[in-house]
DNA sequence: AGCAAACCCCAGTGGAGAACCGGGATATAC
DNA sequence: GTATATCCCGGTTCTCCACTGGGGTTTGCT
């Protein structure tokens, strides 16, 4: 139920990627870490998840770093955090415990919460995020004058 | 984002106390334990924290046991999670590291997916999950004729 | 070709919480 | 007073998170 800081780490990372997508030239960890104050070795390792998963793409040797895999308006932010928090759920083992009535009701009902917090996931897109926070930033200087 | 055994322990735990609630004679750890296949000693803590949240009442001593606080259909699904997840916010700190436009952006997103849940959540009572139950366990018998 | 800049992969660590188990103190019905 | 329950405090094992480190590999540049 908590933003984990993993899963901020990556929605600001792509952000980030999304905002010099523009240019065309890749962005590098040590760029983005520095840039959101994020430790870049461990956002080396959001990032190869990321790039497993298609989200991103990245551009090996001198002069590389990473680029987002699509436009920032085909990227939704439910693509990010199932990523990352890898809900891959691998196994549909077909075990043989039969759910009690009451288990299958209370995960049904899970099942709709869950569902409605997707949704509400699925509407919002890199592309959005970065224009929520240039909106933001234009009211704050609004606010100096 | 998923369903704890915690959290799913809990639900259970109540289901059985919403569906003997109307007898008024009160439910044993012991009891809930062995119908919905919790480990007792467990199952005590988890009531022990609802009763601090004010979901449940306790009756100490011999004969005692567990009983709803309120009517079944007083008690949503968000109580009892929220109650029993702690997402009590202890400490307003209010720490001067201002957060970026970034993380602010990112933060009500994920606020507005959250209550998304939350008000999913808050619209279940405990007599809803017993309605439910009773419901589908009609619809399995007629599957059986 | 050589070198440095970048990603790539694997491995380990410290702390926190989940999911338990156990023992003894306390309250209550009989 | 005793049996029966909750109450309270602690410890244990396990997994994941957040992070660090040591190499290896690919690439651009000279």
């Amino acid at each position: 139920m908590e933003l984990s800081c993993k899963t901020e780490y990556a929605l600001l990372a792509l952000v980030e990627l999304a905002t010099h997508h523009n240019t065309g030239t890749p962005l590098q960890i040590r760029q983005i870490a520095t840039e959101q104050d994020i430790p870049d070795r461990y956002l080396e390792q959001l990032l190869a998840t990321l790039r497993r998963a298609g989200v991103v793409k990245s551009q090996r040797g001198a002069k590389g770093g990473y680029l987002l895999a699509r436009e920032p308006w085909k990227i939704t932010l439910w693509d990010i955090i199932s990523s990352i928090e890898g809900l891959d759920s691998p196994q549909q083992s077909v075990d043989e415990n039969p759910k009690s009535a009451e288990s299958t009701v209370v995960a049904e009902v899970w099942q709709e919460a869950r569902h409605a917090a997707e949704s509400v996931l699925q509407r919002y897109t890199l592309q959005d995020l970065t224009e929520k926070r240039d909106a933001r930033q234009q009211r704050n200087i609004m606010y100096y004058i």
